[in-house]
DNA sequence: ATGTGCCAGATTGTGAACAATCGAAACGGC
DNA sequence: GCCGTTTCGATTGTTCACAATCTGGCACAT
């Protein structure tokens, strides 16, 4: 009675095996979008284990499920290391992303409620304040958490998760080439995308969400190509 | 040398991890998308060691991927069973493949070229002749694998992969609730689609996907409405 | 007769030992 | 001096044994 309860709810110190695992997973999940753990970092098994003080298998778990959501890369008989996207891959992911956003625009659009669009714009606020304190790490996770949340309101939990792998995968790709790009222009374009969701206007929302994506990619690829910043990365270790 | 070159390819009887994962995945797929595992299937790790002749590990990280993809359900220190579909996740999964296909036909109308019509053209032949054999299994298959082919028009891999997720649930719900729907009004539609899309008229070709997909689900709807098939799954094992 | 509590069997989750594989440095030949 | 080979260390992959948990049936009290 004292320890674990197991008929129904467990109100203390018990610890299910999913609770470790989604722990584990969040920190590292965390570490990489704060960009603490920069891509091509390996990951050896053991230092994981000493590191959450748990054992292989749940380690393997873990890294196996950040694998298939591309966070990190699984080499056959070599371990784990961050993901590195390639240009490639980051033009196809931004391309996967404009025509999910399109999707989701349109059934949020479709969907949402006018409670939605309030909580939608109390984001908008926190944004502009972040943006306003120069709080950049605060500002970046708000940024995606607008895209995200614009997600929730399309009411369909499987593009959703399909959104917030490729966002994942995005914050993977500007931890590498830190373009910081200018976040008043962002602000303005999020703010434009709720106006015309809350007139009803689908089309025109989905044409400025397009739009918006664009510029992400294009502040992005623009540092990708310019300053060199893979010289470490090609001639060194990925 | 005789069993296992290590540095330059495998060309006979040594098997990778990753070969050996591949192989009981596929086969539990296949079991299923043929109605072999009908939905709530038991599918016990000891059973499938002694079946496939692998250790628990191999086992266990198989069905981590097929949880991951929908295919299982995992349930916490109860084992694995077949995915169960609701009728409310068919809806779910119905609107997020209409979403994704209205994207992928956009992309494939913009990337595919002569050749690429070309096979898809056969694809339909193909199709056709499975229609008039009356063969059933095979023209199911060969009409998710339609979708799948123009999916792969579109040139990138991740909608690619997220639309063959979806097909494969689509067919596990197929295999729940068995319609087996008018397959030559299927074939006339996939071939319209395919007539708009070398037009290049990319909204036509969308818009009767729409359909095409909405007629689909309809299709399962009605089954799934009209005779109770889940009289057993309800009251019963789920 | 019904409902509750308990016990046994089976199944899953975890951890540690063993085997296999890869990378890299050291070595020797050309 | 350069390159191919070889050995060694470290890390991953697998197996097996043990612990924890759930299911289902049985006894028992009400």
């Amino acid at each position: 009675m004292t320890t674990g309860e197991k008929t129904r709810g467990k109100p203390a110190a018990a610890e299910t095996q999913d609770d470790v695992d989604a722990r584990i997973y969040r920190r590292i999940f965390d570490s990489v979008m704060s960009q603490r753990l920069p891509p091509g970092t390996k990951l050896p098994e053991s230092s994981l284990c000493d590191l959450f003080g748990v054992s292989r298998s749940v380690v393997r778990r873990v890294l196996q499920r950040l694998a298939h959501d591309h966070i990190v890369e699984l080499r056959p008989n070599r371990g784990a290391i961050i993901a590195t996207p390639t240009p490639e891959e980051t033009r196809q992911i931004f391309e996967a992303r404009r025509a999910l956003e399109a999707g989701l625009v349109r059934l949020a659009t479709r969907n949402a409620t006018p409670e939605d669009f309030e909580s939608l714009r109390a984001q908008l606020r926190d944004e502009h304040e972040a943006m306003h304190r120069s709080d950049q790490p605060s500002w970046a996770r708000l940024a995606s958490a607008f895209h995200l949340q614009l997600a929730a309101l399309a009411r369909n939990p499987i593009l959703e998760a399909y959104l917030k792998e490729i966002v994942s995968r995005c914050s993977l790709i500007v931890a590498v080439y830190e373009p910081w790009g200018n976040a008043s222009c962002e602000h303005e374009e999020h703010a434009a995308i709720v106006d015309c969701m809350e007139a009803g206007d689908a089309e025109g929302a989905i044409r400025l969400m397009e739009d918006h994506l664009v510029e992400l990619e294009r502040n992005i690829s623009l540092k990708q190509d310019a300053p060199q910043p893979s010289l470490k990365q090609r001639l060194g270790l990925i």
